[in-house]
DNA sequence: TCCGATGTAGAATGGTTGCTCTACTTGCGC
DNA sequence: GCGCAAGTAGAGCAACCATTCTACATCGGA
């Protein structure tokens, strides 16, 4: 992918994750991406594709940022990515997840719907390979899910509310 | 509340689930809503607060489906608050949280973050009472909304993951 | 030096939007 | 029957939007 092509996603992504996916023109686009209207219509040829293009480098961000260097040992492998989870919320300062944001305003949409399947399909494999527990990868994604929710409304008391279910799983199967 | 008004938030509501908050005009929330033009905006003054009519009337139906004759027994009734939740994902063919989406979608409107805060505080503590564990209403709230966003994924295996993490936390309050 | 690719700035366009207004109808108490 | 409150239908409007187009600048390689 070009230099410009990662340029406009990353300034797309901003633009979407701090105004929504309503209210941003694509003029407001333009000047967060940093480009002419041109250019941007150049690589992201609709205003369509520029939600899918914010989309997909985030999916990359999120990725790197959750699942990189995790510990070991099950436990701690489950509170790093929980806690990666909430300051990924925290440096974000999103409201909820992005994707499923992105569906719910264009619910119409096939290609976002794949993308964000795709993105919560990896989410959850990941986390399940890293736990040791690959066969409980939707429990995880309910609490990684959950806790991304429910951080906007309760802050850091989700993270601790998430742990302890997380214990409380991984507890009960091992006994 | 009048008769009209009813009429039309519940209008208001169907159209917002179905087609997102970005997609329909206000021309199509009019015919959601089987009002004339001069009627809609008499009662919702304009577009947002079309939005704030549709989310009031949603919060109302949601606590009444999912918590009215719920089960004395702690691990009943939290089976029961999932399983509901469940139906509600399957007969309004939601895609996560409403109240989540609106707010993603307009992240700058005050009086909406306020709704999203009331109806979650509302739920974590109607489920909190319900399942006999007033201190853990955080807890549950993050096992519903991982439900809620997770079912739109994998459907029913959601559920079931849900039940899990709440036996589990159960269990691990009990001993 | 000249060319073509790639960028910028921003005007033009045509369709849509949110919202208001006028004109007409209906139901109901007196 | 009369008046009035409350509804419908839909034309009209200024603003805005996504998208395209024109005109110009930059620059690495033949």
């Amino acid at each position: 992918m070009s230099d410009m092509m990662v340029k406009i996603s990353a300034g797309l992504e901003r633009a979407f994750a701090r105004r929504g996916f309503a209210e941003p023109s694509v003029e407001d686009l333009r000047d967060a991406a940093g480009v002419s209207l041109r250019t941007l219509y150049k690589y992201t040829p609709s205003r369509s594709q520029m939600v899918l293009a914010a989309l997909e480098h985030r999916h990359q961000r999120y990725l790197e940022r959750v699942f990189t260097d995790l510990p070991q040992e099950s436990g701690e492998a489950l509170d790093t990515i929980l806690s990666r989870v909430g300051e990924w919320m925290v440096s974000e300062t999103s409201h909820g997840c992005l994707f499923h944001a992105a569906v719910a305003a264009y619910p119409a949409s096939l290609p976002l719907r794949d993308l964000l399947e795709g993105h919560k399909a990896e989410v959850a494999k990941k986390a399940a390979v890293a736990c040791g527990i690959p066969e409980k990868g939707i429990e995880l994604l309910v609490l990684i899910e959950g806790l991304t929710q429910v951080w906007s409304l309760q802050g850091p008391r989700a993270l601790d509310a998430a742990k302890l279910l997380g214990r409380a799983l991984l507890d009960r199967h091992e006994s």
